[in-house]
DNA sequence: CTTGCTAAGTCTGTCAAGTAGACCTAGCCT
DNA sequence: AGGCTAGGTCTACTTGACAGACTTAGCAAG
């Protein structure tokens, strides 16, 4: 690989920093995580990924500042009013962030005794994965056939 | 959706908590970020990340510790023995993750003027996108065409 | 040979954030 | 009235982030 371009560009700009601002703190990944696992209480939340209820209150509160996350009120009968949060459309397309996390981890962070939970097609039962595409419709095997290029929204450094 | 069944299984045993566990951090993701970039040297991913120089020599070296980056020595004419950093094979599996956020980011959380950076095929130059897909061939169109299923190393709740 | 420069760190003091555990509150139930 | 539960908030402690200065090795210029 030759000296890359990306030196002579802001990296400021870039929107992976942008989406890390949102959802880039410690517990969010698995308040997501729970919240694909339908769980939408918070009690459940708090069980399920150990975070220390004051942690959970705000993460979950900024989840829904940023519109990730909806909080509806409901109540089942001979209970009282509660609050869940759901994913809005925008929560659900972090989706592929959770399932390339998880693809991730189940080849190399993986406890032994084969993965914990895995991912079906909805309509057909076969395993889901992600896959890497190119609008010709070529599948890419692997990170080495992406290049980067600078965007409109590039600039250059000084 | 019912009552999610996930409230049955254990959660301590899910693989994304194990990849946060080891790229969960809030510079790694721009470390990583930095190295698809092709950026290797030190004092490059300080400029450009923005880390303090203390977390990023300390996020480094778990990195390296982790098998994500490796630590090479180099030297170029009339320059001192110097050390590169460069994603290993463990490493590049992680552009999904990368992608993905990029991905959403460039959606949801995106500064005017277009995106900073795309990403095209390096064959055709076409631009790349991950695609959920099942074994059957089926492109699924969002998250809600996934169920997900306990897998082999699932365990009940007490 | 002394002084300076650069890359790649380490050291120090300060301050924000995370954490555990107790406490609070509203509504329902007995 | 008293207790239970969901969904928090309060307090005190500990960890981690941070900015800025310092360190070290090797090359180079004076």
């Amino acid at each position: 690989m030759a000296k890359s371009w990306a030196l002579d560009y802001d990296p400021a700009t870039c929107n992976i920093a942008a989406a890390l601002a949102v959802v880039g703190e410690k517990w969010t990944f698995l308040v997501l995580r729970e919240a694909f696992n339908g769980i939408r209480r918070f009690d459940d939340m708090q069980r399920r990924t150990g975070a220390p209820r004051q942690v959970l209150s705000s993460r979950l509160s900024r989840l829904v500042a940023e519109g990730i996350l909806g909080k509806a009120p409901y109540q089942e009968p001979g209970q009282r009013l509660r609050h869940e949060y759901r994913l809005t459309e925008k929560g659900i397309e972090l989706f592929p962030v959770i399932a390339a996390l998880l693809a991730w981890g189940d080849k190399h962070a993986a406890a032994p005794g084969g993965p914990p939970v895995e991912l079906t097609h909805r309509d057909c039962g076969a395993p889901v994965f992600l896959q890497l595409t190119c609008s010709q419709g070529h599948v890419l095997g692997s990170a080495r056939d992406v290049t980067p290029i600078p965007g409109a929204g590039a600039r250059r450094v000084a």
